[in-house]
DNA sequence: ATAGTGACTGGAA
DNA sequence: CTTCCAGCCACTA
């Protein structure tokens, strides 16, 4: 089995509108089990405009996990929010979010 | 080749 | 709640 960045990609891309999935589910997906910071390293890896949904992917505590740019993380948050997706604390609770394949 | 770092995570203190 | 830490492994210097 394939587990480049395309596979990572192409996972992410199944996630709907309005739902988000964490790091490690989607390195579970791909067949990657714990190897969550490969799915991180992957999402940085886009570039800017690509059709993926970045943004549906979060931490595992429902945050929007910490990098180099604050401006990028707000942003992330705000198109979230235009899909429906409500933070409470800084959070999303992943009980009504979290994207769960076939069920 | 080694060492440090990081869009992570779960467990321990 | 907060830190700290080991495991994980691609990437960079």
């Amino acid at each position: 089995m394939k587990n480049d960045n395309a596979t990572i990609h192409r996972i992410v891309s199944r996630i709907p509108r309005g739902r988000v999935a964490t790091y490690g589910q989607i390195a579970d997906l791909a067949g990657i089990p714990r190897q969550a910071r490969r799915v991180g390293y992957a999402m940085r890896r886009l570039p800017e405009g690509s059709a993926v949904p970045w943004q549906r992917v979060v931490n595992a505590s429902g945050e929007i996990s910490k990098r180099g740019d604050p401006a990028g993380e707000a942003m992330q948050a705000q198109m979230l929010r235009l899909e429906g997706i409500v933070f409470h604390r800084g959070k999303i609770s992943l009980d009504r979010y979290l994207w769960r394949p076939k069920g």
